[in-house]
DNA sequence: GCCGTTTTCGGCCCGACTGTTTTCAGTCG
């Protein structure tokens, strides 16, 4: 059983103990070891194996002992006995908005109700409005959350978060009521997949930000509206928050409501390590908690927060408690890539195979939009859905892109296309084309495309080949994943990216919004062992030249620096480092 | 269930908002 089972299993333990009525915090300690699991970069039976689980934090006796229980039988007693002991279906329930473990037990107790569809039944005859605790208005409101739960989804790409946050974050700049603003929680961090997206504001004049906040187009219903914050559900299903602070309490709002919870709960407990209280309104000299004004310590900037509890910055994106205070305790972070240092992008489709553009024209835009580079990968012929390429018309292509190269030279432009190939691993983890095709291109990325089914030993084994093959550069999309629609094939990542670190082969981060794959928790382990990243944006058509920017934002969540990432060299650092790969493979 | 410069018990982050109450519990972030 691997780590995200594992992890899983755990968050539900602490579920069906919530709606059990235990001990809030015997709940929390389940979720956040969930947590802790998921982010931990050593597999789970390496640490049992060598004893070393009950080292980590959050995890004593009792969670050490079902951990080791779940990995070695992949079953657990308690959980099993747990989950027999509640019915089902209120897990179902608590993901209805208002429905909180004590209201699915209410109804659950009182009036028998099991499931969604039996609470719905017993809203419409009105019989959970005469239970005590509840009223018409709870009755009506989980009613409509039924609804919207039927009709919407609850979680979101960032790259469509981004798409309806950003258009609000310039209307509130521009409101004359606004001091400053910002995006806060996971679409400030960067999160792959986001949930709601939530505001910030400093204003003298909070009920006429409010006002227009609830007021404005494309907002389908308000869902609170108090003196300081709101909550609104915009067209397209999303839930939109707002809180407005006075000027003064920005910086600490700003800090507090990006968070995450995890990190915000190291933070308060570093300012209270120091006789200090950290909230949403402010870092204050005292042992109680407090919004004294005389007692405030005046930081003008997040920045000056961290400074006065002996951090340096932390960018919003490692915001996670996955390590980053480690790093900022030392007082100095590294610098982190910006997407603004990335040259090109190393693999991007054409019309030859599922793309969209010609060669000509990607080249057109590539260099327009001020790259150095940018390569054409089209797939192999084993991606026949896709129109794969064989060695043949691979070749015709190269001449293709060596014709247009010759022309920008003749032009005095800088700017190169590259040519090269995104390769099909195949079922025994040989390549899709030969060997003496693949050393004639420049840039060769070689991925998964099929074998979903198979074990995780056996994809491990097929991406471990495909990284010894020296004409290999790059493993692209590592794991496989679409976000929210197809769970990552199984693999055992850091196998992959040990026998990377031994070949010098570099590991993709795909920047499709719905990929982010390899995923950023488990660069920090990459980059310790010396793996280089490409971050790449799987270009099928032009516009897709944008997923760059989000690729760099996923890297630095990953804590990725300019030098970890390959294409931020230069055409000719490029070209040696391509080359230098073939020379310096183990073998081919 | 975890943890310890408050160390084997007694804490564990905490405030805004809503609805059902008539002083507060539950939910949410």
């Amino acid at each position: 059983m691997d780590k995200e089972n594992v992890a899983e299993i755990l968050q539900e333990i602490g579920v069906l103990l919530e709606l059990k009525g235990e001990n809030p915090f015997k709940t929390r300690a389940y979720a956040s070891a969930a947590r802790t699991i998921e982010g931990l970069s050593e597999s789970l039976e390496k640490l049992i194996s060598e004893n070393r689980l009950g080292e980590i934090k959050g995890i004593g006796d009792a969670l050490q002992k079902k951990i080791t229980e779940l990995v070695t039988t992949g079953e657990l007693a308690y959980y099993e006995e747990l989950k027999a002991s509640l019915p089902a279906g209120l897990l179902d329930m608590l993901k209805i908005p208002g429905m909180g473990p004590k209201k699915v037990k209410a109804v659950y107790d009182r009036l028998g109700v099991e499931t969604v569809d039996q609470l719905e039944q017993a809203c419409r005859s009105g019989r959970v409005a005469m239970l005590d605790g509840f009223g018409e208005k709870s009755q009506a409101k989980i009613l409509e959350g039924i609804q919207f739960r039927r009709q919407y989804a609850t979680r979101h790409l960032l790259v469509q978060a981004l798409a309806w946050a950003e258009p609000i974050l310039d209307e509130l700049r521009a409101h004359p009521d606004v001091l400053r603003c910002s995006t806060a929680g996971s679409v400030r961090r960067f999160k792959e997949v986001i949930g709601d997206v939530d505001f910030l504001v400093s204003s003298k004049a909070p009920a006429a930000v409010l006002d227009f906040f609830t007021g404005r187009e494309g907002v389908m219903k308000v869902l609170a509206k108090g003196d300081t914050k709101s909550s609104v559900i915009l067209e397209g299903g999303i839930q939109a928050d707002l809180r407005v602070v006075s000027d003064v309490e920005y910086p600490y709002a700003l800090a507090y409501f990006t968070g995450s919870k995890e990190h915000n709960i190291a933070m308060r407990q570093r300012a209270i390590q120091r006789g200090l209280r950290l909230n949403e309104y402010g870092l204050f000299r005292s042992k109680e908690e407090t919004r004294d004004p005389e007692l405030r310590v005046a930081c003008a900037t997040e920045d000056e927060i961290f400074s006065q509890l002996g951090l340096a910055y932390i960018p919003p994106e490692l915001r996670e408690d996955h390590g980053e205070f480690l790093v900022a305790e030392t007082g100095t972070m590294p610098r982190l890539v910006e997407w603004t240092d990335l040259k090109g992008s190393l693999h991007n489709h054409s019309n030859w195979s599922d793309g969209r553009g010609t060669v000509a024209e990607i080249a057109e835009f590539a260099r327009e939009n001020g790259f150095a580079y940018w390569a054409i990968n089209d797939h192999s012929r084993a991606s026949f859905q896709a129109h794969g390429l064989d060695a043949d018309r691979l070749r015709k292509q190269v001449l293709e892109i060596r014709e247009v190269n010759r022309r920008l030279s003749e032009e005095g432009c800088e700017f190169r296309l590259l040519t090269g190939v995104e390769v099909d691993i195949l079922g025994d983890g040989r390549l899709d084309l030969p060997d003496d095709v693949l050393e004639d291109l420049d840039v060769v990325v070689a991925s998964l495309h099929q074998g979903f089914s198979r074990q995780e030993p056996e994809n491990t084994r097929r991406l471990i080949r495909a990284a010894e093959n020296r004409q290999v550069h790059m493993l692209g999309h590592l794991t496989g994943r679409l976000l929210l629609e197809r769970e990552p094939y199984p693999v055992n990542p850091q196998a992959v990216i040990d026998v990377c670190a031994e070949t010098g082969t570099w590991i993709e981060l795909n920047a499709h919004p719905a990929r982010f794959d390899l995923d950023w928790r488990l660069w920090p382990y990459a980059k310790s062992m010396g793996v280089k990243c490409v971050i790449n944006c799987d270009a099928h058509r032009n516009e897709h030249a944008g997923f760059l920017r989000l690729g760099a934002g996923i890297a630095r969540k990953g804590g990725l620096q300019r030098e970890d990432v390959i294409n931020t060299l230069s055409l000719r650092s490029l070209m040696k480092a391509l080359q230098g790969k073939r020379e310096g493979g183990r073998r081919s």
